[in-house]
Formats: structure tokens, C-alpha cells, sequence
DNA sequence: CGATCTGGTCACTGTTCGAGACCATCGACA
DNA sequence: TGTCGATGGTCTCGAACAGTGACCAGATCG
């Protein structure tokens, strides 16, 4: 798309990359993704490791992974109850071109933050 | 990282994915450099080129953009005035990993679309 | 003498987000 | 018997944020 994109054309919300990261471009979905990446996790388990996500946003942005079909979601009825939620394979072919964007983002971090401080400073 | 973070580990605000998926991660800030791909634009070329973004919004995200060192901007000063944006070295650099992930948005929208209305339905 | 075109900014409003209280249920403990 | 803690959420409240539309300056066109 990037490269189909002539001067003149309009982005519209017919454009699929748009919906895709409208969903997992908040603040949230990543880093839950990435979370669940090594294995099966449980609700208390991703909240603890992510950190500073609230209960809300974590229930929120796992219900929308749910139904977008990245995680599958399992209850265990027992006391206390236990919820696992894991990667569906979708999930896991999401994380693949997501690896390259991370790559990207750990060698240029640098460069973003030499230039923020140069806004910075100017 | 992904392959890194082990159960216990905690995803902190250190991490530079974090850093840098919360600036391209919103809304626009993607849109704009999709739209800034092809080459040099004006601001009122890129607002109609997107459709449906604010001025406000739009001019917040070039200038965060612009501070993180992916777009440069250039005024000329004429009346009416002129003012270009381009994607810099590093902000093209980004849409390397980025084409990946539009790749897979196009191949696996129809996926994300079926999950999402086999949820609706159930 | 207006109208228009450009690249913004400002005030106002509606939506969203985080913090923290609250819930039901069971076992452990005193 | 009472109550305390753990789990996976939901509810409410205030704060922050995003979108809408008005406005601005300065020159040129009719």
C-alpha cells in the first residue's frame, strides 16, 4: 500500500492496515501479545508482568483480542477461578513481521532519542 | 524481546519498543507516514489525502514527528504560505518493518474479519 | 471592497482512561 | 463461628484526551 499510494489518492477506512492497527496500535494489545508470546498465562499473571496496565484495559484490550481471534481464552471453574488465555495461531502469526518492527525499534531508539533532545534543546 | 521475556519478567517502561510504539502507534501518526512515502507533501495535501483527520490532530502529529526525527519540515515564507513535509532518512528506514506488517494486515484482515463476526454471533 | 487561500491555534464538548472500591465463592486459620 | 485472603472481573468517578468548528494574518483576485 505504501508504494500504491499515489498523490491525490485518499486513505479511506476501506483500507485494511488501518482497521488491523486501529486494533493493536493502543497502548495495551502489543504488549499483551508479547506477553502471552512464550506460553499460556493467566489474567493476574499478564497484569503483574506488563505492570502498569489497570484491571479495566487489561479485561478491555483481551476481550477485543479475543474476538479478533489473537488469543483464545479458557475458564477453569474452580475456587478461586482460573482463566488462561494463550495465542491462537493468528496470534502467533501476527507476532512474526511484529519481530522486524521490533528490531527496528531497539537499533534506532538512539536516533529517536537524539533527535527528541535536539527538538529539545532548539 | 519477544523471545526473551521469560514468565516473572516484568515489561517495563525501559523497554524501546514501548517508547516507540506509543509515538506511531496512535491513530495517525502511521497514516501520515504512509501518506509522506511517495515524497514531499504540503499540510493541506496530506489532511485531504487522509480524509478524515483533524487539523489539530494532524499538526499535533506532524510536530511530534518532526521531534522524534522521522518527518523534516520546511516553511517557505510566501503569502499564502507554503509548508512541506518530507520523511527523513530514519523515517523511511521505519517503513522497512513496517511494509511486513501491512503485508500481513492485508493477508489476514479476511481472518480478523471472520473471528470478529463468528464473536458477534455468538 | 470583499472573498479566498494557507497553515495553524483556541475554546468547547464528548469520549476515553486510570485508580480504586466492590463482588461472589471457597479454603485456611483462629 | 468469624473473617481473611485469593481470583477475575465490573462499576463509578474525576482527569486527560480527541474531534469540531470558529478564528487569524497577509496577500492576491475579481
Amino acid at each position: 500500500m505504501l508504494d500504491d499510494l499515489k498523490s491525490g489518492e485518499t486513505l479511506d477506512q476501506a483500507c485494511p492496515i488501518r482497521d488491523v492497527l486501529d486494533r493493536i496500535g493502543d497502548q495495551w494489545s502489543l504488549l499483551v501479545l508479547a506477553t502471552l508470546a512464550p506460553g499460556v498465562k493467566r489474567f493476574s499473571q499478564i497484569e503483574r508482568e506488563i505492570g502498569d496496565v489497570s484491571k479495566q484495559m487489561l479485561s478491555k484490550t483481551l476481550r477485543r483480542l479475543e474476538q479478533d481471534g489473537f488469543v483464545a481464552r479458557e475458564v477453569h471453574a474452580e475456587v478461586p477461578p482460573r482463566v488462561e488465555y494463550r495465542l491462537t495461531p493468528l496470534g502467533h502469526s501476527f507476532l512474526e513481521p511484529m519481530r522486524g518492527l521490533i528490531r527496528w525499534a531497539e537499533a534506532n531508539q538512539g536516533a529517536i532519542l537524539a533527535a527528541r533532545g535536539r527538538a529539545a534543546t532548539a
